[in-house]
DNA sequence: CTGAAAGCGCTTACAG
DNA sequence: CTGAAAGCGCTTACAG
């Protein structure tokens, strides 16, 4: 744990430099030197710091992965672990490190993620959400500092920055077209914040489907909510007293789907019979419920992988030509529609 | 962002090592050049880098935090996201940074934990679960390299080892004897793998209830399984057909739950009427299964926040003194028994 | 093919 | 109260 680079060379009878060539597989070093050297450093259990190399080198090895958050809310869903699984397979096989930024309501004037890159600690980032006006991208942007994120950022920024994302536009088109030929009218539609770009394009999705098949869009058939089963409770509720209820539900996130149907139960009715509902992230739990809820995979380690693929590329060309990624979702139809 | 001491220190018209004292706050540095000093970094911007300072204190100001490679089992469990939140909230007010390492097969030799610790990229570790015979555990008591782990370690070591953990073994009593009150008999336990710490601790727990209670344990009703609702569905399905079916069911964990109850619900059998279930972590979908799951929330935010707080207190005093902490854990009672 | 020297951006005795 | 110097553990031109 403590051992470095001077004892190995005067073990090996060389120089530091020497030493440090043959841990960096320099060519120009002898068989023979390369030996003694690797030698020495197996019989003294050498590890270079990282540290120091990181000081020299500019460059840490290590990326950093931002959690928003309002994570708190959704984190029950598979969604980030899932995520930050893809990321760190990627980043291991290249030998990168993973450090975790979960945002923090609590933290004075500067956020977490702004200390870790000012602190130059990662050599990129990856955020796990777009917010419109966030403040952690702009900061990022700003700074130019090299950062892809997950989720698309709106018109204006996407040609100017790195992403990956899932085709939320035709997953919501997808889901609400198999809703239509369910014959189930009117569709109502319990979306999150609408300040994240994946409400606008689920929204978006929504509404392409509806008038392709010459329904009109009514406003009065979308709630939209934070990311809780309270939440899609309440959304539900309203639908329900409203009056004039959809006959089925496209839900934006599961736990939102959790908390409709439980309003739908709670109101006497039947899922499907009465309401159909379907709904995004495909949690463990989905298939366990009553009936079994239809939702669509949208492949969070995929989303990681790809997301943490693009950094490094960025990493290494450093042009600034940007690059959006699409993951495929899957819509795995079970008992609730 | 790559603005230096020496900048700073020329801006303010003196030595970088004075600016380096106006940073660390030290006290015998005149108000006026201390003031001088603080108007250049805002001026430049300056913020002090954190690897340079990382080399010479020798310390990061980070800790790693290690989650098992079967964690895509039940990573679906709020449990590690949980965890993580506690453990970046305890970190982020002490302006620590964390990074995160997910165990992976697919690594040489290595595991990526192994390669954080000999970087020196951390002051410590914190591990998300405890595995009989587990080679991280080893590596890192045997370099004597400070860490706390989240789980008991087993007898011989745990006086030896700072951890938290719940009282399994009450919260396994406890849950028993509901079961007993309900009249419920025989009850089955289905349980995930016996090398970890927890499965051994919830059997016990489950035992000592039936012990006080005069009812003979029989191991025919405990089914061992790994971490997953197919886990769950098979050992159910035995215990179904074994012609002695329990009464009531102790799950370890709510995924397995869900395996179970899947399996219970396929023989046309009706919970709690015909078999009760109760279980451990306290999924957010608990609530919203038919009947509603009741199950033990084991409080991981808590786990990970006072693991932190524990792995602080051995950075600090250096002594080697070890410490158990036991976070509560809170049966949620639903319609489930 | 290999070594001596300078330097990465800080901190901290040691003087004064 | 402040500065010059040495050093943290590496890497990399520059010579040879």
């Amino acid at each position: 744990m403590k051992v470095t680079i001077k004892e190995v060379a005067k073990l090996a009878n060389v120089s530091p430099s020497t030493v440090s060539r043959v841990i960096s597989d320099n060519s120009r070093i002898s068989l023979d030197t390369k030996k003694k050297v690797n030698e020495a450093m197996k019989e003294l259990g050498y590890h270079p710091n990282a540290i120091a190399r990181s000081l020299v080198n500019k460059s840490t090895h290590t990326i950093g992965v931002v959690m928003p958050k309002s994570a708190h809310l959704s984190l029950a869903n598979p969604f980030f672990p899932e995520a930050l699984r893809g990321i760190s397979a990627r980043a291991n096989k290249k030998g990168f490190f993973v450090m975790l930024s979960v945002e923090d309501n609590e933290m004075d004037k500067h956020s977490n993620i702004e200390n870790i890159v000012r602190a130059g600690v990662v050599d990129g980032v990856i955020m796990l959400y777009y917010r419109l006006g966030d403040e952690t991208f702009n900061m990022l942007k700003d700074n130019k500092f090299p950062f892809v994120v997950v989720g698309k950022p709106v018109n204006g920024n996407s040609n100017r920055v790195n992403y990956v994302d899932n085709d939320n536009i035709g997953a919501a088109y997808e889901a609400t077209t198999h809703l239509i030929n369910k014959n189930k009218n009117p569709i109502g539609l319990i979306t999150g914040p609408m300040n994240l770009t994946v409400s606008l394009d689920r929204l978006e999705g929504y509404k392409r489907a509806l008038s392709d098949r010459d329904i009109s869009y009514n406003s009065d058939f979308v709630k939209e909510s934070d990311f809780s089963q309270e939440g899609g409770f309440n959304a539900m509720v309203t639908l329900l007293k409203s009056g004039n209820c959809p006959k089925a539900i496209l839900a934006t996130d599961d736990l939102l789907a959790l908390g409709a149907i439980n309003a739908i139960k709670k109101a006497g009715l039947k899922i499907p019979r009465d309401i159909s509902i379907i709904s995004f992230n495909n949690i463990p739990a989905a298939e366990f419920l009553t009936p079994p809820l239809t939702s669509i995979d949208i492949n969070p380690f995929e989303l990681g992988y790809e997301a943490t693929e693009l950094l490094f590329q960025c990493l290494e060309n450093r042009k600034s030509t940007y690059q959006a990624r699409i993951v495929p979702t899957k819509l795995i139809e079970r008992g609730s529609c």
